[in-house]
DNA sequence: TGTTAGCACTCTCGACCGTTGAGTGCTAAC
DNA sequence: GTTAGCACTCAACGGTCGAGAGTGCTAACA
């Protein structure tokens, strides 16, 4: 593919051509061009342009007769201008719209995407931030009816798990609270990984009741696990919907698929800690995502935890307004996580 | 609309209608009964017997030369007969299905709607059963960094909720302990709506630590709201794309908005406590519902509370081996949450 | 009285057009 | 380098037409 740089003129012409697709969804004409936006130039001009253009990769042709359309290249060109340092600003809307629906905090992330799902009027993702290396900071079982205890593990940074396991039916309130004692004496400060290690040193030394140290060697694995797993949330999946590229079923179908498969979805979003990042169609490798972009913001939870909001949407897309809106509601998840 | 019975030769007819119908989503004509169903009998004979089924709301015509299609009244016919008590076999395929697919309790409920949608190729709801009129068991305080403390609340039934609150920075592990021995013995056996009432008065023997009761209080209205409100699963919700009756995209994303409204999605699953129920189309009162029929099938946890795994499908659904596969899923699911 | 063959009729669907209009590339003039 | 003009291409639209599916009706038959 060919790399030289193109004009100013050029580039201006690129740009209306991508900003009238975004809007119209059909391919644009030069006389389009030479009427809305380069009213200086006669369509004649935007026309010797537009095929420069084409020959350099930015723009193709569906059919001889009909106008351009922007290429993945002149997506990426177009981008890569709105991404310079400084150019993102936040979309007060988008935040005030956000701010208002969050009532409840266990629920902020499924709130905030479908806050951005409803403004946006596209699928939303938001991610919470991994979590490694984390330690225990407190230990204790809560005794339960019929010989169950519950098991809580809270870690430093107030993560919290639970499990029920069994104990033996004699233990009560206060023989529960004096294991717990213990129990968290011995790990406290210790890691996750840690723990799963060291329970098979403890079992002598606390005589017997092997459930409980099960219990926990589980319950630690498991947080360890699901901790080092990002969890993930997506909204407004029924949008891709509003959009003529999806009005074909079998597209549309792969696309909710994929929402649907963690997996996959985890692939389509970004690992980096990028401020912000746009994956357009065949960069991100799937086919399924061909016709689409992935636009996400990063907020910051404490020192050095990062999650993501992002839209999934078509190709076309009006990427300003998307990134100035994921910007606004990842800057309030920032607040009202950071506490 | 009449109601007169119509005789056995006539309901023949009207299974095979609704039969090749269910498999082949388009009008079915009189030549088709006659030569896949009803061999003995002549084209011209079916036809007659067809007309008199439009004539009494069994059948309807699209157009005057296009075969017969089903009514409302027809599939009502049809299931009402499936369900007539001790004919819905459950399907040991599905049960080794959803077996196999469960690996953590945690999540079993999305599990199974995953399971069941794969399974049927519709989209799938679970339902948690409400749990009403729940008792204190115990209730604990775990301390946790910076002046922080995990309230947990446990009840009767072993279900558990936590929350975060402030402590005065003072309380160490012991002392929280010894708090909450005071709580449990004062409000273990009572209801969370009878808990919310008396803290009040509990406020003055407290001593002043007013943030640790209001905590109690919030989480107790919390639990007891959300224990009200019955938590709710879809899965497989792409797979109505599946079915040309939804190759209309708008009717696509109309199903689709619904599933991801928690209200209108619950208006649609039933309230009694039925074993089986099939609602169809219109019968629902939900516009953007009506070319869809929900089935469910419930499974009982513990003595009296019920819960629903479901299907959400196009009215033409084969409705005998969905039912079947409900009823092994929601057996699994009695037996693993029974426990 | 119920069943059936035969037939005329209706209506959808797909194929096959010509027409229209948008848009291009090229040429020649400015 | 820009522009007007023109020939050319091609998708989209609309109309026509024939094929095929299915019906209702009638008349004959058991």
């Amino acid at each position: 593919m060919d790399d030289r740089p193109i004009d100013s003129r050029k580039e201006r012409i690129l740009r209306a051509i991508i900003d009238d697709y975004i809007q119209t969804a059909s391919p644009v004409g030069s006389r389009t061009i030479s009427r809305k936006y380069e009213t200086s130039l006669s369509s004649a001009t935007i026309r010797n342009e537009m095929s420069d253009l084409e020959e350099l990769g930015y723009l193709a042709q569906p059919h001889v007769s009909a106008g351009r359309v922007p290429s993945v290249k002149a997506y990426r060109l177009y981008v890569d201008r709105l991404l310079e340092p400084g150019t993102v600003p936040q979309d007060p809307q988008a935040k005030a719209y956000f701010s208002q629906r969050v009532h409840q905090m266990e629920d902020v992330i499924t709130t905030a995407a479908q806050a951005i799902s409803e403004f946006t009027r596209y699928t939303a993702v938001v991610m919470m931030p991994k979590q490694l290396e984390l330690r225990v900071s407190t230990l204790q079982l809560v005794p339960m009816p019929r010989g169950s205890a519950l098991l809580v593990i809270v870690t430093d940074t107030g993560a919290i798990r639970d499990t029920v396991i069994r104990v033996s039916e004699g233990l009560d309130g206060d023989a529960l609270y004096a294991i717990s004692r213990m129990l968290t004496e011995h790990l406290a400060g210790r890691t996750l990984q840690d723990v799963q290690e060291m329970l098979g040193t403890y079992s002598r030394q606390m005589g017997g009741d092997a459930q409980v140290l099960q219990g926990i060697a589980d319950l630690a694995s498991q947080m360890a696990r699901q901790s080092a797993t990002d969890t993930v949330t997506v909204g407004g999946s029924h949008n891709i919907l509003n959009y003529p590229e999806y009005s074909d079923v079998e597209k549309a179908r792969a696309f909710l698929s994929v929402l649907e498969e963690k997996e996959k979805l985890m692939a389509l979003l970004p690992d980096g800690r990028d401020a912000f990042t746009v994956r357009i169609g065949p960069e991100m490798g799937m086919e399924e995502m061909d016709g689409c972009s992935v636009v996400t913001a990063s907020y910051q939870v404490g020192a050095d935890h990062n999650g993501f909001v992002g839209v999934i949407g078509p190709t076309r897309m009006p990427y300003g307004r998307v990134l100035s809106a994921l910007s606004a509601v990842g800057s309030a998840l920032s607040e009202m996580l950071g506490e």
